[in-house]
DNA sequence: ATCTTATGTTTAATATACTAATCATTTCCA
DNA sequence: TGGAAATGATTAGTATATTAAACATAAGAT
């Protein structure tokens, strides 16, 4: 028996070699895709580090068979992340990562007040607001930082070069970012002049 | 290949026929018959509803087949409980549900004041602390309450009738109670008069 | 005591996941 | 342009999970 959870997708009538396109996240397989590829790794780099063949990965994220615990459990532990946050992690794709300074959706207007939203409204959580100044040449490190809850941020003064699992971007003054501490993530100062950055970060980590 | 998560265990010179005897909460197979009988469920039953064999039940229990995903899924569909939900709750056998008014730790001690700690320390979570009265013959109904986060409290006065998963105690005044309200629980006053509890609740419920 | 029923376990047969190898496609470097 | 390297996909064969049926044991009921 084959998984197949979308079955109703296709007469095979239609061309099957769509490259990836359509981000299914359903599906442990597409889970999977999603987070290996956050992580920068290809199917054979991960295959090496679980200790299983990339022909099975590939099967599993073509959602073709469904994985043994065992398996999963070896594939994970090569990324590496717990069974338990594999599937409590948000992938859903409009946990968006970055924002542009115009894309903060404002949330009390005045003649004087602008206040803009970082992320998303009705993420009622307990959070801890920072002010973090990086001087030129900064650098949170290459050993990624991970941790757990959630953290987001404004850049207030300057530029900052972030990485967040595969994902970089550089973001200036207006530019926002949030995400899950959880994926490796990455702080740098490439420019000349200190950087100003607010951020938010749940739950409070000292 | 046989699972087999402690491999280190033995060399096959031993005897092998070791019941199942200690509760080893590793495994999925040893978490999944803790959460069936948790949830009053026969191997049979479980089965009826996941739309599985009892043999595979017994295999995966006994730890000595690694279930894929869908059978997983299939399984905890039954019950019911999300994979996520499986692999976070926290069965260790330390976590203790009841606890009798004796063995409240007592937080600080003074001549005239004695504050008892229930449950345990260091769970530093933001609580909602409620006074809730039961008249007499009041009951949460049969239809088992389940909700997220986790609840506690302290008769204060009468007696409750108090169900959490399979388990069944009645507390008097001094007697508490923690457990994950992911747990099917039910509240019942049997008695002839009015019941008292301080509880508290994680994350706010209203 | 002897049925009956209900429980978990085991076993042979079958369905499925996984491996090892190959194929197909893209990238990129010469 | 062409060849090597790297990536994901596929396929036949093998290992493993799951089924269907029987076995073993215990608890009640009469």
């Amino acid at each position: 028996m084959v998984p197949n959870e979308e079955k109703e997708m296709a007469q095979q009538v239609e061309s099957m070699q769509e490259p990836v396109a359509a981000s299914t996240i359903d599906g442990v397989g597409s889970r999977l895709r999603l987070v290996r590829q956050i992580y920068g790794l290809t199917q054979r780099e991960l295959a090496r580090r679980a200790g299983v063949t990339n022909g099975a990965i590939s099967l599993i994220e073509q959602n073709r068979v469904s994985p043994s615990i065992s398996s999963l459990k070896k594939l994970l532990d090569g990324i590496p992340m717990s069974i338990a946050d594999f599937f409590t992690l948000d992938l859903t794709p409009t946990q968006q990562v970055f924002f542009r300074a115009a894309e903060l959706p404002e949330i009390a207007i005045g003649p004087e007040i602008s206040l803009r939203l970082v992320g998303r409204k009705a993420n009622g959580r307990a959070m801890q607001i920072l002010r973090e100044v990086y001087q030129p040449g900064a650098d949170t490190g290459e050993a990624m930082l991970r941790h757990n809850g959630e953290e987001g941020g404004v850049v207030v003064r300057g530029r900052i070069l972030l990485t967040v699992g595969h994902q970089e971007q550089e973001l200036g003054p207006g530019d926002a970012y949030y995400f899950e501490s959880q994926l490796p993530h990455r702080f740098r100062n490439a420019g000349d002049d200190i950087c100003e950055i607010i951020s938010a970060n749940s739950p409070p980590s000292f």
